[in-house]
RNA sequence: GGCCCCGUUGUGUAGUGGCCUAGCACGCCGCCCUCUCAAGGCGGUAGCGCGGGUUCGAAUCCCGUCGGGGCUACCA
């Protein structure tokens, strides 16, 4: 698949605006997993030149983010490397001097067409039913054309001059694309104002850093001719190794409805899924799934097995549906398979957001009641709340009757009279003195109990529950409610 | 308008000419298990956008068409 010999070295390269979405986190993991596997480098570098929109805050919850989902980099800011700095902001004097460079060798040239006439040219070119792109109009002007325009005050921006070509190139997920001549004009690289745009920064970044695979949204397809014709000219200013990488475009994540998941939907906020008790495993999981297929019958499988099994030319070019029901149910099977002790220690910080200080002590004897009861880790401390407050307080809907008060009577008094608290002497007790002398059904024995003690109708198995919030609090309570 | 991408059950996918009366998972429905809820087990539901070709045979190849999306910026 890979045509070259030379090592693989991928990159992952967000903007920092806004909150970090699911769309950045799956294309991450597939470049994480696609450099890998082939044993590679993976870069993180951060594209912070629209200084209107990126934003320090932004920054930190990327780095907070991607070292939550474990997606570790060889080179890129915070950990530095031989290519550095890692930030674009930081790289201003790089852009200006390849833009330079371009423009000395006459593959660039100063464009001082005004917005204006920019806008009525496409708009003409739209009726005639031409492509809307630049024109070209001021390709080729003389010096004494540019000192007029200078001398009227205008500021020129820096357009790359598009090679009169067919452009064709090989994406490793959609296969042979082409792009006519007439579709890929002239486009600016460095606005009126000296600042470089991303259509410089981005290429000019992957040329020096040694790029060899561009792994990105699919939103990037139709910019691609642009970017290798601007790697051709690199290869002849000496920008990087000559070389072009390969792309790869990955489908979009999309959200209800038909639309693509975006940065405001709450949906798409990834650290809304680490506070949701979501673990990183399962939601990377879960995303790999977005567009991609271990196998045939199975779908749960741990980012070691991904790293191992990944091929970007299996994955599926359709954008792919944002399921939070499977999302979730993923994320269960990857509770389930933690060890509980594993389990105990991530449960801590989620008993703490809840108010309620527990200890993996504290957890032991619970984890093994809950684990395989829960999809996201929220619904720990939810569940179990009852066996680490003093008093439990019965809503009202659940109030006992007064033939619920009557069981919970007789469960007060076969329990006190119990010899050891152990679930089985428990379990015997309660059966005992209500299934068999009062003649209940289970349900309707221990119900009223199970409300009692635990404030709901629903709860982790009663009689180890029992056991664990000792007999103490299990007569208080029962005595609270009768 | 122009260009490009995409099109398998509700959702995600498997499928690369016969193994497909289309597999798996989530969802949904039902049953079993059961002290509740889960987990687990069993069963059910529902799909190749459409129309033409090519072929003995097409979800798979070709053409057309329809639908969705992206780009067409001095955003990324």
């Amino acid at each position: 698949m890979t045509t070259s010999n030379k090592q693989v070295v991928a990159r992952f390269c967000p903007s920092p605006t806004g909150n970090p979405h699911v769309g950045m986190a799956r294309t991450a993991l597939f470049s994480w997993a696609f450099a890998r596997h082939h044993g590679g480098r993976f870069v993180f570098r951060i594209e912070d030149t629209d200084t209107a929109r990126d934003s320090e805050e932004s920054y930190a919850l990327l780095i907070d983010v991607m070292r939550w989902l474990g997606l570790d980099w060889d080179e890129g800011v915070e950990v530095g490397g031989p290519n550095g700095p890692y930030r674009q902001s930081e790289r201003m004097d790089i852009y200006a001097d390849v833009a330079q460079r371009l423009l000395d060798a006459g593959l660039a040239y100063k464009a001082y067409d005004t917005e204006d006439e920019l806008a009525e040219r496409r708009e003409k070119a739209r009726a005639e039913g031409r492509p809307s792109g630049y024109d070209g109009l001021h390709r080729d002007l003389t010096a004494e054309q540019q000192a007029a325009f200078e001398a009227e005050g205008r500021k020129p921006v820096i357009r790359f001059k598009m090679p009169a070509k067919d452009w064709t190139f090989t994406d490793l997920v959609r296969g042979d694309i082409t792009f006519g001549a007439e579709n890929v004009q002239d486009f600016v690289i460095v606005r009126a104002n000296g600042h470089p745009l991303y259509t410089l920064t981005n290429p000019t970044d992957d040329a020096l850093m040694g790029i060899t695979h561009v792994l990105r949204g699919e939103d990037l397809l139709s910019s691609t001719p642009r970017q290798i014709a601007l790697y051709e000219a690199f290869a002849q200013i000496g920008v990087g190794d000559g070389s072009t990488p390969e792309f790869a475009h990955l489908p979009y994540v999309m959200g209800e409805g038909n639309r693509k998941l975006s940065k405001r939907d709450p949906e798409s906020n990834l650290l809304g899924y680490r506070e949701a008790g979501f673990l990183p495993e399962g939601l990377l999981n879960y995303l790999a799934l977005l567009g991609w297929a271990i196998a045939d019958d199975r779908d749960v499988f741990t980012l070691d097995e991904m790293v191992e099994a990944f091929d970007i030319s299996r994955v599926n070019p359709n954008p792919a549906r944002f399921d939070a029901k499977k999302c979730e149910a993923i994320n269960g099977d990857h509770v389930r398979l933690l060890t509980p002790e594993d389990l105990a220690e991530r449960l801590i910080p989620y008993y703490a957001a809840d108010g309620i200080d527990v200890t993996p002590d504290d957890l032991a004897p619970v984890v093994p009641l809950i684990q395989e009861r829960m999809a996201v880790l929220t619904e720990a401390p939810a569940m179990t709340r009852f066996l680490f407050v003093d008093d439990v307080t019965i809503p009202d809907e659940l109030a006992l009757d007064d033939a619920g008060r009557d069981v919970v009577r007789a469960a007060h008094d076969a329990l006190a009279g119990v010899a050891e608290w152990t679930t089985a002497e428990i379990e015997a007790a309660l059966r005992g003195a209500l299934i068999d002398q009062l003649g209940l059904k289970p349900r309707l024995a221990f119900g009223p109990v199970r409300v009692a003690v635990t404030g709901s109708r629903i709860s982790p198995p009663l009689f180890e529950s029992l056991e664990i919030l000792g007999r103490d609090k299990t007569l208080e309570r029962l005595d609270a409610a009768r």
